[in-house]
RNA sequence: GCGCCCGUAGCUCAGCCCGGAUAGAGCAUCUGACUUCUAAUCAGGUGGUCGGAGGUUCAAAUCCUCCCGGGCGCGCCA
């Protein structure tokens, strides 16, 4: 198993059973009961759909009928035998049955149970719940908005995605850091300053027509508008020096501007990599001569090209095109060359769907140099359509029709913004519906998980103010929890000790939408708990005992949430 | 044309990577539950040729092939 789970858990039951299903299939071949390579057959340990199979089940009788020339029930009686003869009194295996077709399941007594909550009430919020045994130094860059406008919608959701892969991957052994690549160089940088030009000619009177591929948005007015109060009026006709420096002014400040709208966001970035840093540096030369030396470079056209069909490219790229500038590619595979060299071992870049024909290109850039292919990742995180009064918001930047993160953030907040786009897979073009968003009621599903929380402060608050002695995590022991017995609490807690498994499967997914729906299956439980269960009742041990079961959910609810970057309040 | 994403309940989607036991949620709709720790909740009903056709398998929503429909990308732009 790659991961150690500190606390007991699905996950480390799991490997438990795994463990011992290895060990009999040994002791079967070794006495010739099974073929030798019996041993080694693939079979899977998980958890039934429907639990009155047993908290854990295998098909391993199933996979190895046909080359043991067994029938699978006979076969699965066969290995549970022997698993029970060498079933010992610390396992939290009780039961062991042949089922259906020939599935073998698995019961647990209640000690697992109780485990599990201590377990889990105990750890301190933000614990690592699964340590990853080789670690690996991760490097997610994200986000990377052109500093030419503001950001979009599109934008707020790279931002979440990228910010819960970072956390899920220090959660689970590894070491992850968060960058931003600002895109500061180039032609559009150019294009910035000759439309800031235009608007600063035109917010001081003169009518000068506004360059066709400039960018239309409004911003530019407010940005003239600052421009000229600090700088005071451009003069005569324009040049590139003035069109360079006025984009680099402007994107300065859009830049700051991102800077302050993800820090609201809760996006923090462990660093910004510039583009013009990089193409002023050194890099970009050293990028030449590797690819020189190891033969991927050739002359055409009077510009300097890439073989990049080498590595599976649909066609040879540009690096320095024959007037003697950078393509974009150029400066970016220097820049990927430097986090490499930074020590990462793990290169993860969320990119926009526009960008997916870039990124054969850059493996093959990367592989040309030497840099294993698998180390680099590109997500792609898909569009996002808005939706209002059950009507497409419609997006144009030409029309200058679009909504801003900014706005987002306004109209539905963080909380909602953040949970609607970790709902979805990465993958799938989302439909955001604003009004569902924004909507304080039940139908808004981030309600629904943050109330479970909610619920649960107010039931220890209530406990508190009654006089109730609210135990600790050290105080409740197995024999009190031996106490949950009722259906909604027995699967409360086969809900909750998923937790660790579910972190680890969305961390090596990067699939972190999973934690969206699991976190939404606790408060379901919870919820349908909290109706059947009176918590502080006649019965002193079982008040303990469920006051303990809560805090329990509330850890994990609040973890979940907090992963996502969503808050976990304790009053709605 | 080539590449990628999507196609599962009326709607929005999970499940697919790694094949398992009667295919799951939410919304909508219908029926019930608040003098009790928050009803932003719960219990139950209705609703499915998993886009289609082949194939592999003891077993296919899941793997393979082909096809259909929807979206996007294929610059010496960034």
């Amino acid at each position: 198993m790659r991961y150690v789970y500190p606390t007991a858990c699905h996950a480390s039951l799991a490997a438990e059973v795994e463990a011992m299903l290895r060990a009999a299939l040994t002791d079967l071949s070794s006495s010739g009961a099974l073929p030798g390579q019996a041993e080694q057959f693939p079979f899977t340990v998980e958890k039934p759909r429907d639990p009155a199979h047993g908290e854990v089940a295998t098909n391993v009788a199933l996979s190895l009928a046909k080359v043991v020339g067994k029938a699978p029930r006979d076969l699965a009686s066969l290995i549970v035998d022997v698993l029970e003869a060498r079933l010992d009194q610390d396992s939290y295996i009780d039961a062991i049955e042949v089922a259906g077709p020939g599935f073998i399941n698995f019961r647990t007594n209640a000690r697992y149970l109780a485990d599990v909550v201590c377990g889990i009430a105990k750890a301190p919020l933000g614990s690592r719940w699964a340590e990853c045994r080789q670690p690996r130094s991760v490097l997610i860059e994200f986000v990377s908005a052109n500093p030419t406008g503001p950001m979009l919608v599109v934008n707020a959701r790279a931002a979440a995605l990228g910010d819960v892969y970072c956390r899920l991957l220090n959660r689970t052994g590894h070491r992850a850091s968060s960058e931003y690549y600002v895109n500061d160089a180039g032609g559009q940088i150019r294009t910035l300053g000759r439309s800031l030009e235009a608007r600063v000619r035109q917010a001081a009177g003169d009518d000068v027509p506004f360059p066709e591929d400039g960018y239309p948005g409004d911003y530019l007015r407010d940005l003239a508008n600052d421009y000229l109060a600090v700088c005071g009026p451009v003069e005569g006709p324009g040049d590139e020096e003035r069109w360079m420096r006025m984009g680099d002014w402007a994107a300065a400040r859009i830049l700051s501007e991102q800077k302050a709208l993800l820090e609201r966001y809760g996006v923090t970035f462990d660093r910004w990599t510039h583009e013009s840093a990089i193409r002023s540096g050194p890099g970009t030369e050293e990028v030449l001569d590797i690819l020189c030396k190891r033969g991927y470079l050739y002359e055409k056209d009077d510009a300097l090209w890439l073989r990049s069909t080498a590595y599976q490219d649909d066609k040879d790229r540009v690096l320095v095109k024959s007037d003697g500038s950078y393509t974009y590619l150029l400066p970016d595979l220097a820049y990927h060359m430097d986090k490499f060299d930074r020590g990462f071992d793990r290169v993860i870049n969320i990119w926009g769907p526009d960008h997916h024909g870039y990124i054969q290109r850059m493996r093959a850039g990367l592989a040309a140099m030497g840099y294993p292919e698998e180390n680099f990742e590109v997500i792609i995180s898909q569009w996002v359509r808005l939706l209002s009064g059950g009507k497409e918001v419609s997006m144009s930047k030409r029309g200058g029709t679009y909504v801003t993160m900014d706005e987002l953030l306004d109209e539905v907040g963080r909380d909602a913004a953040r949970f609607f786009f970790l709902m979805r897979s990465a993958s799938s073009p989302l439909d955001f519906d604003l009004d569902l968003a924004k909507e304080q009621s039940n139908e808004n599903p981030v309600y629904y998980a943050q109330y479970a929380h909610a619920r649960i402060a107010g039931i220890l608050e209530g406990a508190r103010g009654r006089g109730v002695n609210v135990p600790s995590a050290e105080e409740v022991n197995r024999d009190a929890l031996a106490l949950l017995g009722a259906p909604e609490e027995l699967a409360l807690v086969r809900r909750l000790a998923d937790f660790p498994g579910e972190m680890v499967a969305a961390a090596e997914s990067l699939e972190p939408h999973r934690l969206a729906t699991y976190v939404l299956g606790v408060a379901a439980e919870f919820h349908s708990f909290y109706t059947e269960c009176r918590v502080l009742g006649e019965d002193a041990a079982l008040t303990r005992a469920r006051l303990h079961l809560c805090q329990a959910s509330a850890r994990v609810v609040a973890e979940v949430l907090g992963l996502l970057g969503v808050t976990a309040p304790n009053r709605m």
